[in-house]
Formats: structure tokens, sequence, C-alpha cells
RNA sequence: CGGGGUGUAGCUUAGUCAGGUAAAGCGCUACGUUCGGGACGUAGAGACCGGAGGUUCGAAUCCUCUCACCCCGACCA
């Protein structure tokens, strides 16, 4: 009656829980063989599990099992958002245009922001994220400085039209996401804000009981630090972070700065020779034919910007040169911060051939037909005798010196992915690298949607001032796939006990052919439940080899095999889904045992 | 978006090259025997072979179009 006016204590949120506890009423729906179209194990084991169905490309159901799964990490997300003041709103999933256009978003957003139109050829869009409506209710609402700082938030269905869906719930087209915003009156008070959400999102990840890092993420064109990633680890995340093993320093590839180098450019030592390649087109083999370090040679990577008019034509194309040591590669977000180069595209082969003569593959900085401009990387800039393409068909160069066979380049700068091994920035060792997945951002957003939007409120002066904002989100559904990249084993999913469908399944056996398991058994249950314990009985009747299995691939982190041979003995057995065997518990002291062993 | 691949029962697949009216394992139903690690036997149910069109006496199979899904790539020369 009363109970969604409860608070959200342990147990009323097991009360608020769907009361079908037991195997024969739930829906079970384990796979021998995962379906073809699965790839990676979170996918699989899902799939096996029950845990989602798919519908079509990057959209799934999540039927009952997995659903569990889902509003678990839902309630921690929601206790610890409330906790940490932040105050929950549900906006619409169908946004109409307008608001998208008032920030350029509706444009700008490209093929990933779905867009529909209604009856009346209105434009609508599927939100993708909620910067737009939030920042509209709060330019309504949001009137004076006594009303802030407000952080609100929603736990919503989004929508993203990736160009590439893959890996199950990794990646998903639609999937459920928290997204907050926080509202301020100056920066300082929007800087506390955010430090607030960074320190509830490691109260919230530490209870997920996952192992995660937080890592420094590049805050784009807004600047400052104030960005974070909360990645989960795991050798098969989408992003790579960089990591000092030595220190906290922690950061995304994107922003993990390459030092410069410490040593001085070596005196040439060798003559330019122009050598025979014939076929080897990438510095690798290159390196390989003529037996030398791949260190020592140096791509070519050709870029170009264009200026356009008013109309959007392209009136000027300047094509640029960029030059990376062998055996590093380009940082796409570090390039696109040098001056000029904000929005870059890779050069036409036609455009190549036009500046350097040859096809791609023998490409270099010597003999150019065209001026363009060079950048490069800090390590390359104090590189002597390196070796790069000729611009001509199966030749390179060896022995090319900056200075004495060509111009000092018009732009040195850290252009590069950082690589395990180079010094960490902090000065404390040097840096590792690691995969991870990300599941969680938060973001100093400043006034970039409060300014596009008018959204202003009126200071202690009276005078309107733009609301500082900062945006943070976690994908709630994709961390149970995190959770099983990062905890599962050959048999099935290990799921920490703080987002287990079921915290405990009891296990009769042959309760069919014996009344006393099966009085033990819905006795136990009865008693768990009473306890605050999060169990199912299975009562389906399956034989333990099957029962076994099942349990083992979905994942539950406790079980509590009952049989007539223990029970004459006054014994149960208890094994945690790590465990290699069983331990025995005496009947008389089990539920306080098992709280016992069941995570805080 | 570019390239490649796959669509046959709830799931995994065979059959497609060499056209002749759909097969197996798992799962499911019933009965019996079993009963502590995905039991066994018998009997069943279940597929207009992704869809449309065409060729042919005859198409899962050949041709055309279409849809869906998966993988790789999207410029690292």
């Amino acid at each position: 009656m009363h109970g969604a006016l409860r608070p959200a204590s342990g147990l009323a949120r097991i009360a608020e829980t769907p009361p079908v506890m037991k195997a024969s009423q739930f829906f079970i729906s384990t796979l021998k063989e995962a379906p073809a179209d699965a790839e990676v194990v979170s996918h699989k084991l899902m799939m096996r599990a029950g845990l989602v169905k798919k519908l079509g490309a990057g959209i799934y159901t999540y039927m009952p099992m997995g659903l569990r799964v889902i509003r678990k990490v839902e309630a921690i997300v929601r206790e610890e958002m409330n906790r940490a003041g932040a105050v929950e709103l549900s906006m619409p999933v169908i946004q109409p245009a307008e608001l998208w256009q008032e920030t350029g978003r509706f444009e700008k957003m490209g093929p990933e922001l779905l867009r529909i139109k209604d009856r009346h050829e209105r434009d609508y869009v599927v939100q993708p994220t909620s910067e737009e409506v939030v920042t509209d209710i709060a330019r309504q609402e949001i009137r004076s400085y006594k009303q802030l700082p407000k952080n609100f938030y929603q736990i919503q269905t989004k929508f993203r039209d990736e160009r590439r869906p893959r890996f199950g719930l990794m990646r998903g087209r639609e999937f459920t996401m928290k997204d907050a915003y926080s509202f301020d009156r100056d920066q300082d008070s929007a800087k506390a804000s955010y430090q607030v959400m960074a320190q509830a999102y490691r109260k919230i990840f530490d209870r997920f009981g996952l192992t995660y890092r937080a890592v420094a993420a590049d805050s784009g064109a807004i600047g400052g630090d104030l960005s974070e990633e909360f990645q989960v680890i795991a050798a098969t995340g989408e992003d790579a972070i960089v990591y000092c093993p030595g220190s906290d320093y922690a950061a995304n590839m994107e922003k993990a700065q390459a030092l410069e180098p410490q040593a001085p450019r070596a005196a040439a030592a060798q003559a330019l020779t122009k050598t025979p390649t014939p076929g080897k087109s990438t510095c690798a083999d290159v390196a390989e034919l003529l037996a030398v370090p791949l260190q020592t040679t140096v791509k070519s990577l050709v870029l170009a910007t264009d200026t356009r008019n008013e109309a959007g034509e392209v009136v000027k194309t300047q094509v640029w040169l960029l030059l990376l040591r062998g055996d590093h590669d380009m940082n796409e977000v570090k390039v696109g911060k040098l001056p000029g180069l904000a929005d870059f595209r890779f050069a036409t082969v036609p455009e190549i051939e036009d500046h350097f003569g040859s096809k791609p593959g023998y490409l270099g900085p010597i003999g150019l037909k065209k001026p363009l401009k060079i950048v490069a990387d800090r390590d390359v800039a104090v590189m002597a005798d390196w070796i790069c393409g000729a611009n001509e068909a199966d030749f390179h160069i060896t022995g090319v010196n900056w200075a004495r066979d060509l111009p000092e380049p018009d732009l040195v700068a850290d252009i590069r992915n950082v690589v395990a091994g180079d010094a960490s920035p902090d000065g404390q060792g040097v840096l590792a690298i690691e995969r991870g997945i990300e599941v969680g951002h938060v973001f100093y957003l400043g006034t970039k949607y409060s300014q596009a939007m008018g959204a202003t409120f009126l200071d202690v002066n009276g005078k309107p001032q733009f609301l500082e904002m900062g945006c943070y989100g976690i994908g709630i559904t994709r961390l149970p796939a995190a959770a099983i990249e990062q905890n599962h084993d050959e048999r099935g999913i290990i799921w920490p006990d703080a987002i287990a469908p079921f915290t405990l399944v009891l296990c009769p056996i042959g309760m069919d052919r014996s009344e006393e398991v099966k009085a033990a058994a819905h006795a136990l249950y009865q008693e768990f439940l009473a306890a605050g314990v999060d169990v199912l009985l299975d009562d389906r009747g399956e034989r333990p080899g099957a029962m076994f299995a099942d349990w083992e691939l979905i994942g539950v982190p406790h079980r509590l095999v009952i049989s007539d041979r223990g029970l004459k003995e006054g014994q149960l057995e208890y094994q945690h889904r790590r465990d290699t065997e069983a331990t025995k518990l005496a009947v008389a002291d089990v539920v306080a045992s098992i709280r016992g062993r069941l995570a805080a």
C-alpha cells in the first residue's frame, strides 16, 4: 500500500522487487550453445543465461533474469545520487527538434542522432542525451541564485544510431543511461558540484564490486582537467587507458601526454641515400628489409583542412604532412587541437599525388612537388639519420637529417599516442596501458548550453548570469556487460553480490522424492526471505547436474544444496560461485552463516 | 558509408558446387526406466528453407531484386 513511500533502505528495496522467487514461477531460459551472432564473452553469456534477447541490431529485450540485474544497478545508482543531493526527474525520450536546433546539435550531431517526424511532419529526435531539455527546464524554473546549486538526474532510455552496434549490451543503439546535470551560480561552485559527483561515482563503482579506474579524459573545447571517465578494467574493453603503476596518474589514450624527449638531437652521421625498397610500403616492412630498428623510421601522414565561404563551399585547401616515428601512432584528438587543424580530414589520393608526386606508401618530406605545412612529433624532431619515403614508388631515403637535408618543421608538437614504457607525465615512473570499458563519465560543461539557450538566473546583485553546468553519465545497461567481461569463467557468469539477479539460490536434490528435502527447502526459503536475503528456490525438479549447470551459467554467487544425505547429518552444502568445493554448514545456523558471507 | 559473409525447427548446424518435394544434435511434449554434475529408451510435436519475382515439368539449391543480421575497414601510406 504505502510501500512506495517507504525510504529506500535495504529491506524495503527487496520488498519492492517482484515477490516471485520460486524458479517454477519465475522465468529461466538457458541455452547450451550461444547464438551464432554473439561474439564477445559477455554477449554470449548473457544470451546463454537468458538475460537478454536480441530484437534487432543493437536492440535488446531485457528478460526477467536480466532485468533484475539492471534494477539492482539502477537502485544503487539512485541511492547514491540521492545521497549526493541530486534530485530525480524524467524527461521525454522523444524531444522536439526546436530545442536541438537552438544549440545547433540537430545539424551537428550527424547520423548518430535519430530524427523522426510526427503526423504533421514536425521534426523530433529520440534523445541520445538530454542537455537541451534539462537546460530548457532550468531557464524556465531557475530564476534566482537562491535556487542554486541544483542537480537533476534521470534514469532513462537513450538511443544512438551507432554506425556499428556490436558486442551486445556493450555498444547497443538503445540503452539505459543515468544522466545528471548540475547547475551552479559560478565556476567555483560548479567545480565543487563536479567533485561531489566524482566522489559519488567512486562510491557507486565501489558498491558494484568491480575493478575500475577513474581516468582523466579529454574535455574537448572546454579545456581544463574537469573530465573523468570511469573505466571497468577488462581485456576486451574498447578503450585504451594509460596509468602509472607507481602513482595515481591515469588518463585515457586521447588525453595522455607524451613527454618531451630529454636527449638532444644527435649529430648527423650518415649520408643521405636513396634505397630501393620494392613493394615495402609500411615502416615495419622497410625496417625489416633494411634490418634497422623500427624506431629509426618515420611515417608520413597526410591531412587536409578546408576553408569554406559563407555558402559552405570550399575556397581553399591546406595540405599538412604529419611525421611520426615508425613505431608510434597518431593521436587524432591531439592533432585536432593544433592551430589550424581543428577540422582536419585525411587527404585524398589525388591531393597526395599532387603534392608528393607519388602514391601513398613511399611518401616523405624531401622532394615535395608543392609546398605544404609539416608537423613533426616531438620524438621525430630530435631524430637523426632517419628513414622516410622517397616520394617515388619502391624507394625510401636513409640518413635523413633535419636542417642538413630539409628545413626544420613548421611545427613540433605532441601528436602521438603514448606507448607502454613512456615516462609518466607526473615524473613518478613509466606508463603502462590496459584496456577498459567506459561505464561512467563526469564532465564540467561551463556555460556552453546555458549560453546557447539563454539560461540565466539573477545573482546577488540582481544581474542575470549564465548558469554554470556539469553533466554526469552512467551506462546502466552497459554495466552488467562490463561486469561479466571482468567476472566469468568457463562455466558462466560470476556476479558480484551487489548486482546478481539473485544473491542466493537454494538447490534441493530430489525434492519430488523426499518429503524431508521438500519441507526443509521451503522452510529455509521462508527463513531467508524473512532475513531479507534475495533468495530463489529452484523447485523445478531438475536433475542436479542440469540444475547446477544452469546456476553456474547464470552466475548466482551463493548456492545452498539441500539433500536427503545432508539432512540426515543435519548439514547443508554451501558453495560460492568461485569456490572449487562445497562447505558443509549445520542446518541450525545456516541463515546466520550465509548472511555473514554476503557482501554488506 | 566501403568491403566481405550469412540467412534452413526455439538454439547449433548439414543439405546449395553437380535442381527431384527438407536432415541431424540440443531443446520441447507424452509414457516408462532413472535420479549428486547438462540421464536413457520408446513415441511424438515443431521449418511454406528471410521475402518477392524469374528460369524450369520440377527450386532450399540456378538468376534478378529486396530485407535482415554478422564480421572487417573507414584512410596510421
